[in-house]
DNA sequence: ATAAAACCTATAGTAACTACAGGTTCAAGA
DNA sequence: TCTTGAACCTGTAGTTACTATAGGTTTTAT
């Protein structure tokens, strides 16, 4: 067997995410400084690779950062319990849920402009999408 | 009759937005400079308005920058056809319906989380939430 | 005339990375 | 064992579309 150590480039492709990512959630306190092997260099375990995995597929989901960070206190205390994390995921969920909403408004906006659009062969002064956009104050 | 100038303040309230992200939009080359007082303040005119109008409109509408610049060198440069921002909320309408679609999955894996946690007074070492995100390696 | 509100410029901060630059260490082949 | 190239190191700057602050000037209303 080998040795369960893992070079960041190792991590890296083991959480399919970038070096450089890496990086960066250790300067902002996701991840935490791992051990060095003589020369300098990051030496990780199993462990990191699972909450690297954690950090990514929560991204996934759209939490943000801050987010997380809640997150992985809760699993790092093990007093806490699974509530407040339901309560996340909920409060997450109707968010996204909201995203949809505008979404759906906006493409609705942008499918009529373009239904109505003559296109091709008319001046940018009768297009219907402009007159939409150029809303000129009384 | 008053006359048809306005202050960067009043063009800010009459578009909506607020006076540094006009001085944004000027720096970025959006919006034009415009004349000024004898003081050296912003001098507005009544197509200023329509155009700031333009621009917010479009950003609601989910358009980038980038794109809002495009827009605008089709509407300033009069040779230009109406097919060209035809395309443009085309391909503006695809990229919203794919990103409700990645919200919709997104949702859904929210949603089986939340509703398989038992919630309150179980240990996150059983949550199930926890259990789909930190998805073990091997 | 005065004082408050609005304006001016320039710089730094935000989220969540990404992309360098310039140097050091590691792993594999000769 | 030596060498070379890939991978690693730190630190800084850039990305998007603004927002916020500081410190000073002009306008407007009383």
């Amino acid at each position: 067997m080998s040795t369960p150590f893992y070079s960041i480039g190792q991590l890296a492709k083991l959480a399919a995410c970038k070096v450089e990512t890496i990086h960066y959630y250790e300067k902002t306190g996701l991840m935490p400084e791992p051990p060095r092997t003589e020369g300098g260099h990051r030496s990780y375990a199993l462990q990191h690779v699972k909450r690297l995995n954690f950090i990514r597929r929560s991204r996934e989901l759209g939490f943000t950062i801050e987010q997380i960070r809640k997150l992985l206190r809760f699993i790092d205390e093990p007093d806490h319990y699974c509530g407040e994390i339901k309560a996340m995921a909920m409060q997450q969920a109707r968010e996204v849920q909201q995203k949809i909403n505008d979404l759906e408004r906006l493409k609705e906006g942008l499918n009529l402009m373009v239904a109505q659009c003559k296109g091709q062969g008319y001046s940018v002064d009768d297009c219907p999408i402009i007159e939409a956009l150029y809303i000129a104050p009384e």
